[in-house]
RNA sequence: GCAGAGGUUCCCGAGCGGUCAAAGGGGCAGGACUCAAGAUCCUGUGGCUUAGUGCCUUCGUAGGUUCGAAUCCUAUCCUCUGCACCA
């Protein structure tokens, strides 16, 4: 077998690729269809691209590949989501500037996907920690500031120790951070910039725009998102309204006291002064527990010493402060009906307050009747089915002005700013005077300044020149906001950057964005369903209603690629040492092999282990087609090769289209094992084509060795031609191989009697004559074999087999 | 606890009502080639049986629907992955 030097074909295409621009693409109207592939962009830690992202980007440029064959005009682009803690915390740990350490993860990124071979548009690349970019980010803040959906308020907030910062609802996961896996998260209060993400939790709840991504992503985000249909009433306390939410009015008969959160930043408005130390030492203690343990508390309470009015039967109702309350949904405050919650039954029982059943058909000993009924002890309601109830009595409620229908969503306001460094500066200047006040569009990018501290606290507050502002409102002295913004508004619109990256006036021209967007094929983890994912709807949606797009929603179709695991089917990370580097498989077995590897073990949605035990059946293969090709006859095909390769452009292509590229390898090998020694022009290129999106480089070589001149990844895909697929060959075909493993099996069952055979007689149809070759089979079974027709008068048949040949079934002799 | 994905022949994985003892790859075994090894090629790879046949068992486990199930339904066990007190 010849000696292929891999490296050299992958160094020279890549090489071509970028000096001819193959990939660059342009607006384009008249000729071409627009086709928008995009991959998550990576935040571009040190360790540099794993195994893992290269079968990431391997599927997306399969596709894009496919699509620009297919005549698409595809925009395939990449850039660094390069802002954000982990960079900071990294860059710290180095001992390195997070600039210099970020830049130069980037350089090594950039490097390696191009050895990768992957068809972007470098041209358009975008890196997040530019001011360039990032400068986008604040001028979006200031437009949401401007609508108020940008707003400061104080709250308990997540805190990380670790991150020494706060973190977004979404980042905290089983109470620890997401980044710090250790780290319990602590509760902190803390004025903080938020989005009002929830002004659009309507409208993200509806999924219509959404039929192309996959149901799991939806019902996650449904989830999240929490819509509740409930009512709200009013409670009296201290000769004021307070505000419950409830998803049972049925059961307000049925409240025995109320719970407020722990938390809630007017709690001691409802403590009584007898009470007060009782409440101050209930609340140390659960700021003394973190997030995590919180959860796993049981429910405890204190009594405030108030009491609520019943809107309806004006009973006096105790007031609890409880551990088990959320401050931040609903009014933090809650009217517990104990016969008909857990939650509620559970602190009942424990501090032998009143159970009240009210609405009947459950037991209520152990637990609470959580089901629906008929109403009973509810006065005029008694005996009206739930549903029925909840409707009359926020009737009532309305009536009375007491209260009435809501929407509550568990979606919270995004907590976006960070007390850290690597951020996008928030663009607000705290004047004294003034307040909070925008900082004019002609002075952004506000950037970051390059000498800070780190060390304790946010290192912005160390750089005291660039803190030291004017007022744009009245001149007065004032200070920079030192705040910056989270990681993911980044990328909640870096999709449409990529339209116009370079754009220095505007965040992207509105002709352009409107050419290209929406993404129409978007690949990337389902991790992201709740954050990115949801955080990128929402600011397709902002921009729309500012009149920049005309889109609601970022992508079309929405692709998650299964994870790759390491050899013990651990995460890949550096800390559990598993990581395989694209470059160390590379150098081993080229990279187009690696490639087409990834793809064949099992279907790109599917979580993998990695393994690099089938790998060399893909090398056998990519080797296998080099050699053939290097010293091919071109002549003519023959009609079973040019129906094998007309089903195989077909079935290819449709498993293309439904990723499974997996099979498509599959049908492409097996139309290569047929291969004769001649083929026809059409078929080799035919099948390099197909190939090449798998295998680019060794595709381009080929190709060029078959004389052409033009780049075959820009040829056109090849179009099965539905007449040349012959099924009676198909089935000829089968019949052989049923007749090969016949003979094997009388050959086996002869020798194990102790035979001795070597000459393989085979008696077929006149007709099936052609399709039976002595030499090809007797390479197959290893013995000489000689086909007759049964009609063939001369032929050598001493016991008279021939006559019981079937068509389909040849008659064997073994002698 | 809730939600989702999944358990397939030695391994990885496809199949998702009949053409299924189940694609493809890996591994292993036998054969061809070779002085030999490697590479390559061919064949085999659940069991029994048989001159190419027939039968039995098998797709986590147990039932069910069906003329017919790896594929559909029900229960059950295990694995993984999200979300977790949202009133």
């Amino acid at each position: 077998m010849i000696k292929v030097n891999f490296n050299a074909i992958e160094k020279k295409w890549q090489r071509k690729w970028a000096e001819g621009k193959v990939f660059e693409v342009k607006e384009d109207k008249k000729k071409k269809k627009k086709f928008y592939v995009l991959e998550m962009f990576p935040y571009p830690s040190g360790a540099g691209l794993h195994m893992g992202h290269a079968l990431n980007y391997s599927i997306g440029d399969i596709f894009a590949r496919f699509k620009i064959m297919q005549g698409f005009n595809v925009l395939h682009p990449m850039g660094f989501d390069s802002l954000g803690l982990p960079a900071e915390n990294a860059a710290v740990k180095a001992g390195e500037h997070p600039k210099k350490y970020t830049e130069k993860a980037i350089k090594n990124y950039v490097k390696q996907m191009k050895n990768l071979g992957l068809s972007y548009d470098w041209s358009r690349m975008v890196s997040s920690h530019q001011p360039e970019y990032y400068k986008w980010d604040q001028w979006i803040f200031l437009k949401m500031f401007e609508k108020g959906l940008a707003y400061k308020k104080e709250s308990p907030v997540n805190w990380c120790s670790k991150c020494n910062s706060v973190l977004a609802n979404e980042q905290v996961h089983d109470g620890k951070c997401w980044r710090h896996e250790d780290t319990n998260v602590e509760v902190k209060h803390l004025v903080q910039w938020y989005l009002k993400i929830t002004d659009y939790a309507e409208e993200l709840a509806d999924f219509k725009g959404l039929s192309e991504w996959p149901d799991l992503i939806k019902k996650l985000q449904k989830n999240w998102i929490g819509k509740s249909y409930g009512a709200e009433i009013l409670f009296e306390i201290n000769n004021e309204k307070w505000p419950i939410f409830t998803t049972r009015p049925d059961t307000l008969f049925g409240v025995t006291f109320m719970v407020v959160s722990a938390q809630h930043s007017k709690l001691f408005d409802l403590v009584i002064d007898d009470k007060k130390k009782d409440v101050e030492k209930f609340v140390k203690k659960l700021s003394s527990v973190s997030k995590e343990d919180i959860d796993k508390l049981d429910k405890e309470g204190v009594f405030t010493g108030s009491y609520a009015i019943h809107p309806l039967t004006k009973e006096k109702i105790p007031i609890y402060a409880g551990n088990f309350v959320l401050a931040d949904y609903g009014s933090g405050m809650v009217m517990a009906v104990p016969a008909h919650d857990q939650r509620d039954f559970d602190f009942a029982k424990k501090y032998g307050i009143d159970i009240k059943e009210v609405i009947s058909g459950g037991e209520i000993k152990k637990n609470a009747y959580t089901d629906k009924g008929k109403l009973i002890n509810s006065g005029e309601f008694d005996g009206i089915e739930s549903d029925e109830a909840k409707k009359k009595i926020t009737k009532l409620l309305r009536k009375k002005k007491l209260g009435g229908e809501v929407i509550n969503y568990r979606l919270r306001d995004w907590l976006v700013s960070r007390q850290r460094y690597w951020g996008a500066p928030i663009p607000i200047i705290n004047c004294e005077k003034c307040g909070e006040v925008s900082v004019p569009e002609k002075d952004l990018p506000v950037e970051l300044p390059d000498k800070v501290k780190f060390g304790k606290g946010n290192p912005l507050d160390s750089a005291e020149k660039w803190k030291k502002v004017k007022c744009p409102k009245c001149g007065g002295d004032a200070k920079r906001e030192t705040d910056t913004l989270d990681t993911f508004v980044n990328s909640s619109w870096y999709f449409l950057r990529y339209c116009d990256s370079q754009n220095n006036k505007k965040i992207f021209d509105l002709k352009k964005v409107d050419y290209w967007a929406p993404v129409d094929f978007y690949i990337g983890g389902k991790e992201h369903a709740c954050m990115h994912l949801i955080y990128s709807r929402f600011y397709t949606k902002f921009l729309r209603d500012l009149g920049l797009l005309k889109i609601s929603e970022p992508a079309k179709k929405l692709f998650n690629q299964g994870m790759l695991h390491g050899e013990g089917g651990e995460k890949m990370s550096k800390s559990k040492g598993n990581i395989v580097l694209p470059e160390t498989i590379s150098k081993k077995y080229g990279i187009d092999t690696a490639r087409l590897f990834l793809v064949s073990v099992a279907s790109p949605d599917k979580d993998i282990d990695w393994s690099e035990k089938g790998i060399n059946g893909s090398l056998k293969f990519v080797k296998k087609v080099f050699e053939y090709f290097n010293d091919v006859k071109i002549g003519k095909s023959s009609a079973s090769s040019e129906s094998k390769l007309n089903k195989t452009i077909k079935g290819v292509t449709e498993d293309i289209e439904n990723l499974k590229y997996n099979l498509a390898i599959i049908k492409l090998r097996q139309l290569f094992e047929n291969f004769k020694e001649e083929e026809n022009n059409e078929t080799l290129e035919s099948f390099l084509k197909m190939l090449s999106i798998f295998c680019p480089h060794i595709a381009e070589e080929l190709w060029e060795k078959l004389g052409n001149n033009g780049f075959i990844s820009l040829s056109e895909w090849p179009k099965c031609n539905e007449k040349k697929i012959n099924k009676k060959l198909e089935m000829a075909e089968q019949t052989v191989d049923k007749t090969v493993s016949d003979v094997m099996n009388i050959l086996k069952i002869v020798s194990d009697k102790g035979g001795k055979f070597e000459k393989v007689y085979i008696y077929v149809m006149p007709f099936e004559k052609e399709y039976f070759d002595e030499i090809l089979i007797g390479e197959r079974v290893g013995k000489e074999v000689k086909i007759f027709s049964v009609q063939d008068k001369d032929k050598y048949d001493p016991e008279g087999i021939a006559k019981k040949s079937k068509p389909g079934k040849p008659g064997i002799f073994v002698e």
